[in-house]
DNA sequence: ACTAATACAGAGGCTACCTCACTATGTGGT
DNA sequence: ACCACATAGTGAGGTAGCCTCTGTATTAGT
């Protein structure tokens, strides 16, 4: 007897608290660096691949899954920071490749660093398993 | 052996995606009637507690997890649209009651009903166990 | 009676997105 | 070779959903 209907308002209401949380854990502890979670997580992108490989605007964005016109956007935010840089494809004229600098590529190393040591993640009060099982669901929502 | 050290920035990432699907599930269920996500658990907010309770709007604020500045805005854009109504409270005249006119209970009950009836709801391709792994979980996080 | 706290709103700012229109370039068809 | 069309990036401009800081009533505490 599960008796809560629970018409999902309320898992909705949750969802919502807990992405809010997570936004804010983000921003201060990226504040030292004067980065947003945005940029973090374009710069984190830019790096999975590999360090300083280059990568096309437009796949960023897919990978950010934003707007070709908004990977623009916190690309020039990451470039003026002199954290990555703009480099013509040659093998595509119209086409720019962006990659980390090795500032850029420093910095990622430092603040992933810091986040690993002082394990102040987020999820981290979270049991291993209950990540697993957050990270199971979400990925079938995420289709 | 769970091989993965998973900095979670995957979770992260996984997280952040079925948010912004979630936001964007809404906003289309949501759009015949012109009311953004934010608008609408507003407006849920304030009929949760009984129909056409009056709520101070601190109280409001503290509910939805915002800021009071933000209560007054949100509250202002259901005003005009006449969902809601803003009275001076009688025992504390620095204190303003807001409440559900009959017009917001009315489209309250209609959006409700509407989106029970489609099941369109985001968390539905998730089973019943899952939803309720999932709504165990946030709640954990939010602490 | 006076000071401190509280409730709200005006002003202004920010992040993280978006679309639409434009330019420069590449691609495929004839 | 030429033309139509697609594609990559960006300028312009907009929106949602928050925030802080400040000011003005009003109430509460001593």
């Amino acid at each position: 007897m599960h008796s809560q209907p629970s018409d999902s308002s309320d898992l909705g209401d949750l969802f919502h608290a807990a992405f809010r949380g997570l936004r804010r854990t983000w921003a201060e502890q990226l504040s030292p660096w004067e980065l947003t979670p945005h940029q973090w997580r374009a710069l984190m992108t830019l790096m999975r691949p590999a360090p300083g490989e280059p990568m096309r605007l437009k796949d960023l964005a897919e990978r950010l899954r934003i707007a070709p016109r908004s990977a623009t956007e916190v690309v020039d935010q990451l470039e003026v920071k002199g954290l990555v840089r703009r480099d013509p494809d040659p093998t595509d004229r119209r086409a720019t490749l962006v990659a980390a600098t090795p500032a850029g590529q420093q910095l990622y190393a430092k603040v992933s660093a810091e986040r690993r040591g002082k394990s102040s993640e987020y999820f981290a009060r979270l049991s291993a398993e209950d990540r697993a099982e957050l990270a199971r669901i979400l990925g079938q929502l995420r289709d």
